[in-house]
DNA sequence: ATAGGGTTAG
């Protein structure tokens, strides 16, 4: 049932936002092209934003825009929109960037103010260069007073950690806004700079929920996670309320802490507040559950979603190698592939882990193969540091060092770290010794480095080489040592341990306990 | 008629 033909165009938004499936898309893109109403590029532009937008159908507003001979500035930003619309983020970052080219090249129609933010966005996702050139066209195309665009850059360059260069644009700009200022905020994060985003944070003129999450997130992604909490607690006390990307800034911070309590706090905020159930929220909780033990309740959370992304699929996977579930954490995988889902780089982390803490050597090197081979996901230091540690628990110490040579990255520590635990179970001193130099040259700083190679000299009777460490060990270095720090929470109250240290009221019981527990671990190791 | 800041997995 169509309309008449002679219908306005306030009718034709009507019946188009009535549109529930592509079908009616169709039909009414039909009867536009047939009584002429397609021809206006305004028309085109309705149809290519809502199949886009609505309907989350790329291929056909791309087809709109494609039938369009000589698309105007409103159909190339609606075009741009739908690509920086998609996800994941960045999934269409080449398209939107040859779009833009090509309005550079043809000259026709001139970029305006609105599309040099949607080609910024893109060009994040390639590099500070292009992120460069665009800022100098925009420019001289008299672009530099505007204000959005502006920001646009100092958000490009804040995420490629460009610090100076963000904060020129901010103190250029004619009007700094909550959008500016987040933005600043973030990039100060982001560098690292904790400190400098929370004394911006408190100087911003006006706040919204964005702008706490810049800052919550700010603070998850440097580790502080209790101020993380904190940060969520205080805007709560100021009256906004926490959205899906709060919770899951949040939850992850209780993951890491391991506060089953607060993250059961905020599952349940979530809960009554509808606070969109979407993916982002549920994998919180998965990674919450997880990391906290409770890996029940992660699976249980799991099995709850039915759009599992990636990330899902990653974080259950993570965890369940995280507490030793090796078999489990195959079985996902297997699971997940089973379903069509493409693995990334994270994916193998959580599965290497897995062969490695089981000790599935060839599962593990037939994963790495099939990693770097079919799937051509280039390896990362991380995957390498899973590698080592699995060939070297096994013994196969050739392997080890053919791994190292030919890596793409320098070693790290965790590398040489892995091959140094592996020397000492197999007892290959000279091996061993190579390591805790390498970690030295590393990491001079390091006191627990020279312990180990005091250690092992005094084990091996090298007793000239043990006076030389000891002689260095008395010297700068011991000061600098950071005692390993660990807590767990029982009942409401956190019991933080200290290496070496036996402050805890319980502290007797609690390592009687270990004892056993050491013992019957090495029971079990035959 | 269209644009900028805040996610989660290692």
């Amino acid at each position: 049932m169509l309309p008449p033909p002679q219908f306005s165009h306030a009718d034709f938004v009507a019946v188009l936002s009535r549109c529930a499936t592509l079908a009616h898309l169709k039909q009414l893109h039909a009867h536009s092209v047939v009584t002429a109403r397609a021809t206006a590029q305004t028309t085109t532009f309705h149809l290519l934003r809502f199949a886009s937008l609505r309907l989350s159908c790329l291929p056909y507003a791309r087809r709109l825009f494609d039938s369009t001979p000589h698309p105007n500035v409103f159909l190339y930003s609606a075009m741009l929109s739908a690509y920086a619309a998609a996800s994941p983020a960045h999934a269409y970052s080449r398209d939107t960037l040859a779009l833009f080219l090509r309005m550079l090249h043809r000259g026709r129609p001139a970029p305006n103010q609105f599309i040099y933010p949607l080609a910024l966005r893109a060009a994040c996702a390639v590099g500070v260069q292009l992120i460069r050139s665009i800022h100098s066209h925009a420019c001289k195309s008299g672009f530099h007073a505007y204000d959005v665009i502006m920001t646009s850059l100092l958000d490009g360059y804040s995420r490629y950690g460009m610090m100076p260069d963000a904060r020129k644009l901010f103190d250029g700009l004619t009007e700094r806004n909550v959008v500016s200022w987040t933005a600043l905020v973030s990039g100060y994060a982001r560098a690292g700079k904790v400190g400098n985003a929370i004394v911006l944070f408190d100087q911003m003129p006006e706040r919204d929920v964005a702008a706490w999450n810049a800052l919550i997130a700010g603070c998850a992604q440097n580790g502080l996670f209790v101020e993380a909490v904190g940060i969520c607690n205080r805007m709560v006390g100021e009256g906004f309320r926490p959205n899906g990307t709060t919770v899951s800034c949040v939850l992850s911070a209780c993951g890491h802490l391991g506060m089953l309590k607060i993250g059961k706090v905020i599952h349940g905020y979530a809960w009554r507040n509808c606070v969109g159930f979407g993916s982002s929220v549920v994998n919180g909780l998965i990674d919450m559950y997880g990391k906290c033990g409770n890996l029940k309740e992660a699976r249980w959370m799991f099995s709850e979603v039915s759009d599992r992304s990636l990330t899902t699929w990653n974080s259950l996977i993570n965890c369940l190698a995280l507490h030793g579930h090796s078999e489990s954490a195959i079985a996902v995988f297997s699971e997940m592939r089973d379903e069509g889902i493409e693995p990334d780089e994270v994916t193998f982390v959580g599965l290497l882990n897995a062969c490695t803490h089981g000790g599935f050597v060839n599962e593990g090197l037939m994963y790495f193969e099939l990693m770097n081979g079919e799937l051509g996901i280039e390896p990362e230091i991380e995957h390498y540091g899973c590698i080592v540690d699995l060939l070297g628990r096994a013994g196969r110490f050739e392997d080890v060092m053919s791994v190292i040579k030919n890596m793409k990255v320098q070693p790290d520590e965790v590398i040489w770290g892995s091959l140094l635990n592996a020397c000492r179970k197999h007892r290959q001193l000279e091996l061993a010794e190579f390591a805790i130099k390498k970690l030295l040259q590393l990491n001079p700083n390091n006191a627990n480095y020279v312990v180990m190679l005091a250690n092992l000299y005094s084990e091996g009777g090298f007793w000239e080489e043990v006076t030389k460490v000891r002689k260095l060990m008395q010297e700068d270095i011991m000061g600098k040592k950071l005692p390993g720090c660990s807590w767990i929470e029982v009942d409401r109250k956190t019991h933080t341990f200290y290496s070496g240290d036996d402050a805890h009221p319980e502290s007797e019981d609690i390592c009687n306990i270990l004892e056993e527990l050491a013992a019957s671990m090495e029971m079990c190791q035959d």
